[in-house]
Order: C-alpha cells, then structure tokens, then sequence
DNA sequence: TTGAAATATTGATAATTGTAAATATATAAA
DNA sequence: TTTATATATTTACAATTATCAATATTTCAA
C-alpha cells in the first residue's frame, strides 16, 4: 500500500486520531494513552499495533512500561498544516478556548 | 463529526483518494472520473456521493453530465502539502517523471 | 414520443472493522 | 518464588464498508 494511504487509514478513525494527536505533545506510555483515549486496554492496544504497522509510530519498552511516539514525519506536517489555518483565525479573545 | 475526521475518512480509501487527487487538477464529469478510477460507474457514483456528503466535493449538473470539483481547501492543502515534500527531492534530471 | 446516454439508486454479498471481556505474557517488586 | 502491574493477544460479535449487477431516473436528441 502506499504511504498516503498508509496516512489516511491511519487517521480516519476517532480512536487513532487522538492518540496521534495525544503523541504530538511527546512519547506516552499506553498507561497514559488509555485513559486519554476513553477506550477499554485492548482496544487502544490493538489501535496502537496498528499504527505501527502502519508506520506511523514506533515503540520502545522501558521496563514494565512501553512508550510509543510519532514516527512519521508527514502525519506531523498534516496536523501543523491544518492546525494553522485554525490559529489564522484566532485572536486575544479567544486564545484559551478549548480547540 | 468534526471535520478532520471527516477529512481522513474520505481519503482513506483507495478508490476516493483516486477521484480527489484526479479532481486536484480541476473539475471533471463523472464519465471521465469512472474510467480513471478503473471502478464501475455505480461504484465511483456512490463514492461521489460519499465524498459530497462529508463536504469534499460538490457537483453542478449540465444536461445530462454531472462535474464534481473539490470543494475543501483543506484537502487541497494536505494534498499539496505533501507533494511538496516529493518535490524537494526533485531536480532538473527527474522533474518529468511519473509521481 | 421514443430511444439513447449519463448518472443515481437499490439489492446482495463478502470482507473488514472497532470494540470489550477474558486470557496470556513480560517485567519488576516483595 | 510469588504477586502485582503493564501490555499484548485471543475470541466473539455487531456494525460498517466497498463492490458490482441490475434497475431507475434524468436529460437530450431524433
């Protein structure tokens, strides 16, 4: 399959969406992602081998923990891009408000 | 459904993805969208129709034809965002070559 | 008004998907 | 070595999906 839609698999469901956003902000442990996510341990498991497969995060195991991050360097572009054109429209006024 | 997901869930799928990036190049008839997409003509209709209900394209009747354009600068952007990654790779030597 | 062309809709089907509970595995701590 | 914690895998299931053939609808031309 090709790498755009790679991307686009990887992002068009609700539960993968937001853990990639969650990993924007930086590497998470699954014990973060998981509450994050409102989903059940297994679910976002399995959203996460799938991301991986995808190639769009990797994993590392630090003990009894595994962190995942970002790994794809245009799912980062993709967001920034589409997060400008909401910053374009803000302003002192509604700077806090929650995107 | 907030419309990143709508985004990602329209071009997650091989045959959409097909008619968006054709539609890149501008507006053009479901009769020359069928045969590019090398699906049958019931299946890139129902496609079109997907892809206008989450707001990607929209379409504009001349007697008997049908032209679909895209109609969000959003994916327009995505689309060309990540071209211009393929393009910085680019030189006078492979500037004509196939993407 | 009849027929042809372009597109949409319907019906059927096979395949894929996302989910959670239960279980398994791996690691660290006691 | 036993227990607790973190994560992965398995199992089952309901829902959604993409596809095409067949049919319906719309529009134009003869």
């Amino acid at each position: 399959m090709r790498e755009l839609l790679k991307i686009f698999k990887a992002l068009c469901d609700e539960t993968r969406l937001r853990i990639v956003e969650f990993l924007l902000t930086g590497e998470k442990c699954v014990c973060e992602i998981v509450p994050f996510t409102k989903r059940s341990q297994s679910t976002v498991s399995i959203q996460l081998a799938k991301l991986e497969s995808l190639g769009i995060v990797e994993s590392r195991r630090q003990g009894r923990k595994v962190y995942y991050k970002l790994a794809n360097e245009k799912v980062r572009k993709i967001l920034k891009t589409l997060n400008k054109g909401i910053n374009k429209r803000r302003n002192k006024d509604t700077d806090n408000q929650k995107i």
